[in-house]
DNA sequence: CGTTGTCTTGATTACGCTCAACTCAGGTGG
DNA sequence: CCACCTGAGTTGAGCGTAATCAAGACAACG
């Protein structure tokens, strides 16, 4: 069951401290982990939406399917998140959710989110807060498909992966595994994939990002962050010591 | 006080039906109504958030600015919304919002919140609802930036607006007033001024939209929803009876 | 060693931006 | 009542970023 210390108990201990009694409800939450292989459909747009998943390890993204065959990559779930929040007030999937790599997941229905709600007010809020920073990355998204040029696209959303690994595993320095094709890239990006491959010619042209296959280096973050206008408050000012105190 | 009809209640009621305790317990959080003109600035980036609005009357928006002076509109608020649901985690504002219109707003701390998640567990599960939401909204308009072309972004958005008004509104029929000028416009959707202008000109030409000032006439809502690739079930699913259940 | 999928590079095209001039409505003051 | 001013919206010309199409390089794999 516990083999592992819990993704999701790390990913709240974020935010605030936890009882005894609030790790054993999370614990719960992950209860039947199952393996699933890169390249598998969590689920689809129209699925009934009953439940959510907490991704234990590897690496998922959503997504949606446009008329003209566009698909538009809308989130990148990392170790230690949940998906389908934004589903909870629905009763149908509106995004298909797809492995990225292989990977475990743990399933719990809406229902037992209910009696969370119910059991720990602390964890209700933690809940709350992680919906609000959620938010807070789909802003900072929107803000980069809608006005940054590819370039900065690039740089911002490398950065964001970047500081987003290195919340959960503090030892990687400057580079990282990136296991995303360029398509894919481009789907979340909302370029072409032969402007993806161009614009990471010109940032490595530039200094600011060398690649090799799927691993990324970024020598210079600070040069990547101005290249990309990247302002890190949405991730990192998010512990509320208020919370507790309430 | 209580004058008119709550419009936060009228808004939670769209999830699911409210006991008279669970009503008075929402009425709380309108207790303070204060007017606000026109142009407003409710609060700016890097403000303290300790706290909610309701809008009671009136459209506001939220924005942040870019280093090259662009501008991007990130929500559109209208009467029943509450503003700055996103910041819940955070110390600080991540968003500038002001108001479009004259109108009127109520403050309540996050501490009462708290209060409420204590108190009621269907308003626990009815605001997490409203975030979640909230979360769709911005998703499907992520896509509309990203993927859309001028055309299908505008015919989008207002088909967009057309329902939520509608959803307070339910007299109003193929047509709208829309105090938004086509500089704010085009910083919701990503575009120029100019390029607004002239969208408006090619929509009204095929007949789809037609606009005399800021007032919007839709003759045709399933010619417009296909020109922008509009599908409503991000809107209107979201009756959750699941929760009253539970 | 051939096959497959991913990535790269080049040539052309197009959508929307910029700059700039012009129209028009509303408001103000003489 | 008219002249002027202002801000919003319109229209045109030229440009630039990124898309598209297409061919070729490269790596991984059987």
């Amino acid at each position: 069951m516990d083999q592992d210390k819990s993704c999701i108990i790390s990913h709240f201990s974020h935010y605030c401290s936890l009882t005894e009694e609030e790790k054993a409800l999370l614990n719960e939450l992950e209860e039947s982990p199952t393996d699933i292989k890169a390249g598998a459909l969590l689920w689809a747009v129209d699925a009934p939406a009953n439940e959510f998943c907490t991704l234990r390890s590897g690496w998922a993204y959503s997504y949606r399917h446009l008329e003209n065959g566009d698909r538009q990559i809308l989130e990148v779930f990392l170790p230690g998140d949940i998906i389908g929040l934004r589903e909870f007030a629905f009763s149908k999937r509106l995004e298909n959710v797809r492995m990225i790599t292989d990977g475990v997941v743990c399933h719990f229905p809406h229902k037992r989110m209910l009696e969370l709600f119910r059991q720990s007010l602390t964890l209700t809020s933690v809940m709350f807060a992680i919906g609000s920073r959620q938010q807070a990355l789909l802003t900072e998204r929107l803000v980069n498909l809608a006005r940054r040029s590819a370039r900065q696209k690039m740089s911002h959303f490398l950065h964001e992966m970047y500081l987003r690994l290195r919340q959960t595993n503090h030892d990687i320095s400057g580079q990282f595994r990136l296991p995303l094709s360029q398509e894919q890239l481009a789907d979340i990006l909302g370029l072409s994939p032969v402007h993806v491959s161009r614009t990471f010619s010109a940032l490595s042209e530039d200094g600011l990002v060398f690649r090799d296959r799927h691993h990324v280096t970024i020598p210079d973050l600070k040069a990547l962050a101005t290249e990309g206008e990247f302002d890190d408050c949405y991730l990192t000012d998010n512990v509320r010591p208020l919370l507790i105190s309430a």
